[in-house]
DNA sequence: TTAATTTATGATATGTTATAACATATCTTT
DNA sequence: AAAGATATGTTATAACATATCATAAATTAA
């Protein structure tokens, strides 16, 4: 069994346990998701479904999973780049640790590493008295990537 | 001279410096931003034009003079919100401190602080061999505000 | 097993954010 | 006044996203 299949299977686990299905259509979106370094539009996944598997799938369903994928914490919105790149933790217990992603402004590569916990405790005392707490640690930073210099 | 105006001035002396112009329309937008806490979106921009000045400005030229002045470090766009803010440290004599932006996700609010030198310090190490270098350390957080918690 | 209910998806319209391409106006310098 | 540079206007379109209502498929209860 392959990476991609293995992950997959992981991420189906994961919603079962949740009492949720990863049905078809959300596979192959979290599929095109995984097979990809760089974050994809909504947009982009419709096109990889026509390229992959000659379907059609309406952007609206697209954006829909990409919600439900979001909620399970299989998928992480880029905002940076209004795009959208698979969980890198998928595997190991994913347990959801702290994040940050590197992201690059050329490309859209995007390369998720856990967070320090020194770091997160830094930022925690940077916000004390400042009349806003951390809505979630998932910190995306603006980067070039090597093969973009 | 209140406050505002001395601001403006302020910005219009950067500009001049850099052999640039600070038009009424550039200074009105930036009125505009500096007059909200909030971060404001281009159309926000051309219904403030239209409530306090009577005018309308075609969306296309706020998005330019947005650019402009973001090309003066005047102003930054806000990735999380997609909006738009004017930089709180054009007095001080702006030396354009590494920032960060705490961004309430509920209501847009933005804070400008200071970054600490460690910080930044601690972010390029953690980004060392990690196949990206920082961009820019103008990081945005994902917060709640007070207000809105 | 059917009927009721929930869940997932489709279809269409619309809203929101942003850029492209080209035209016109204004200001500056000679 | 002419030439060039800068700023703004106009129109169209691209890119990203949500709302709403309809339909289909799966699940559950009668």
């Amino acid at each position: 069994m392959d990476k991609m299949e293995s992950v997959l299977n992981l991420a189906e686990a994961h919603c079962i346990a949740a009492g949720k299905k990863l049905t078809m259509k959300r596979r192959r979106v979290l599929m095109g998701l995984l097979s990809s370094e760089k974050a994809l539009s909504a947009y982009d996944i419709v096109d990889f479904f026509k390229a992959q598997f000659e379907e059609d799938i309406p952007a609206m369903s697209v954006y829909r999973i990409l919600d439900f994928l979001e909620s399970q914490h299989l998928v992480h919105k880029i905002h940076l780049a209004n795009k959208y790149v698979a969980c890198a933790h998928i595997d190991e217990n994913h347990t959801h640790n702290i994040s940050q992603f590197l992201v690059c402004g050329k490309c859209s590569k995007v390369k998720e590493t856990p967070v320090k916990a020194t770091t997160i405790k830094n930022l925690k005392v940077s916000l004390q008295g400042s009349g806003f707490h951390l809505a979630t640690p998932q910190l995306e930073i603006p980067c070039i990537c090597d093969d973009c210099t």
